[in-house]
DNA sequence: TATGAATGAGTTTTCATTCAT
DNA sequence: CATGAATGAAAACTCATTCAT
């Protein structure tokens, strides 16, 4: 039993504190409001151990998207994956949805990405490509939801994969104007009605 | 016949040109990244002309803000004043989504006023006054839409119109990460989605 | 009886409007304080009426310092022309301190002078000359003072009429820390004590 | 034997610069002229150290105005403290001026903080803390040095203290306009002559 | 003469980044 | 590897001054 971390462990930690702060901040005060400062100091560190894991500001804000695209795409393929019927793959899209829902800080990360996206070359070509695989990725999930309902999707599942996930980036950017925090299961309901599934009795 | 612009007329001249610019820098490069030297300087002017016009940056976001919703509300409410059948209504919301398009930097300008209204107080109570405002302009529409069409709408004519607000802003803010530039009509066809009505043959 | 003003009485009267904003101003804000679009805004005119009037902030000031300084001499040329006993000049030394003091606003103004003549070459000059024959005439004051009393001053008069004008300076820039506004007759009271006289009973 | 500086020396040695620098700005060319980047940059250090060290420009000149006053304090509660002759006295009050004198700045310095201080609240209430204190200590001084000179203080201490302490800043402030530098022995002379007590011969 | 729109240099302050320790 | 002092570019905003009306 080793009593210390080792080299590449502590490192390893610092660099997670940093994400995870990182990440926090990003989707509470912006890309421009959370300095490397406070970043640092909000994972219990300084500056100089950012910059000894992270060249800039910039990679650790990619690194961040990466990471969270690739757990919402690891997520839905998941689920993918899983043999089981209709009703109960409704249901499970309903609960990661609330995960996701719960962690409402990655609504507005998301948002925050993309509007980087839109103006940061570097940031467009990482986000273009993972924003596709995930698109694809949801869209064989509604393939499949709409084989195991024994219907036919309404619109191209891809188009219809983008539309779900515009939504849900909208709807959390919308939420603080709309009625307070985003009433639970809203955003399920919403994406039902895209796919003109009626939700089942007993829901909401 | 005036030689040269008067005064006053000199004035909005300044005032129109500098909202112009700012509208577009806003929208190309964020809030944080317009900054009041390149918003006058594109403009045409200096920093004192842009102060001498208006109080502070946040004063102009928040006029620009203020006009936007306003024509979007105007332009719903002309639609509402109308006495015309269901099909004439649809294509004419599709038309006006043509222009609201066209009119492409607005969709991320909405998404940089939501994202500012997520961290400041200031914001969030200016937006979410108009946004409410839109809504509700919004599901009048809605209702009268499924009046005409004689059918019941899919949810409450009030959730349908948040719905269809996230969806507009999240589309624009996807769109360069989609597949370039939002395909024509793309958006419209999304919203007719969300209302569960089938786009009219001959369209796409 | 004219109705209307001729051009110079015009001209004056926005002139010592002016005068009258700029000395307020300069005494309650200070020198940087007191901007140009304040004072011509205080004085019920536009900027441009400012520059129409003075060539500069500069020019105000040193006219304004000009006229304050001479008639502050003025004052004490009277007091000196008269032939009046010792007690009756006393109380009138008193009585024109009173004056001033009332005025606060100058205390704090002279002193924003002499810090602008401590670091501007143009006020130094112009102050040095003002205060030189103000000294003057005040040691004159003091001359005769001790004439009529019959007795010799303490020092050197010229060198009581600096110690007496800094000491008004001083305690009024000290006003305010000392025990809230500056107790009435405090100064009178401070001079006789410079020079040596008991205040005369039944005062203070 | 240490090759450089270690860090806590060299951020104290960067500190001491930098006060230095804005002592003598502020007094040379007041609080308003003496900007951030003329104090770092005569200090030989870039804006940002001074930002690194002070918070705003606000606090170091109270920094400043705090260890100003504690150092006439301390000097004069060790005349205090001493049990020495009244000659003795005078001639080290005579001498402790002289040194306060060559570091003929500080009047200045003390004239503009008190100017401030008539203007801006957190000032005020600095400055009136700390005057009082220091009035009080000379008041003490002048009570035991008229005890030792077997006399009634003409007045009350505390009014005595006042009126030195205003006499100082007025005379250093009206010093330049008087006959070039403030004549050494100027101010004691003022000072003793508002005690009432003679010059002992030989002076001057 | 008076107006007030526009200028542009100057102010305080923030922050990503570097580098000696 | 981590620290944090220092840098310097850039931001929002102010204001004396100019000049066409």
């Amino acid at each position: 039993m080793k009593q210390r971390l080792t080299r590449q462990e502590s490192r390893l930690e610092t660099r997670t504190r940093l994400l995870e702060s990182a990440a926090q901040l990003f989707a509470r005060v912006g890309y421009e409001g959370a300095s490397v400062d406070l970043i640092a100091e909000s994972a219990g560190y300084s500056k100089g151990a950012f910059y000894s894991n992270f060249e800039s500001k910039e990679v650790i804000f990619l690194e961040l998207l990466d990471a969270h695209k690739r757990r919402e795409i690891e997520a839905l393929a998941q689920l993918l994956a899983q043999d089981i019927p209709a009703p109960e793959l409704l249901s499970q899209i309903r609960s990661s949805e609330t995960i996701r829902g719960s962690d409402f800080d990655f609504g507005l990360l998301s948002a925050e990405f993309q509007l980087q996206a839109c103006r940061d070359k570097t940031f467009a070509k990482t986000y273009a490509k993972l924003h596709r695989t995930h698109r694809d990725t949801m869209a064989g999930l509604v393939t499949k939801l709409f084989a195991k309902l024994d219907r036919k999707p309404p619109s191209d599942p891809k188009d219809l994969a983008d539309i779900i996930m515009a939504l849900t980036t909208g709807l959390s950017l919308q939420g603080t104007s709309m009625q307070g925090p985003l009433r639970k299961g809203f955003v399920t309901e919403a994406i039902l009605l895209v796919l003109g599934i009626e939700p089942i009795e007993g829901d909401r």
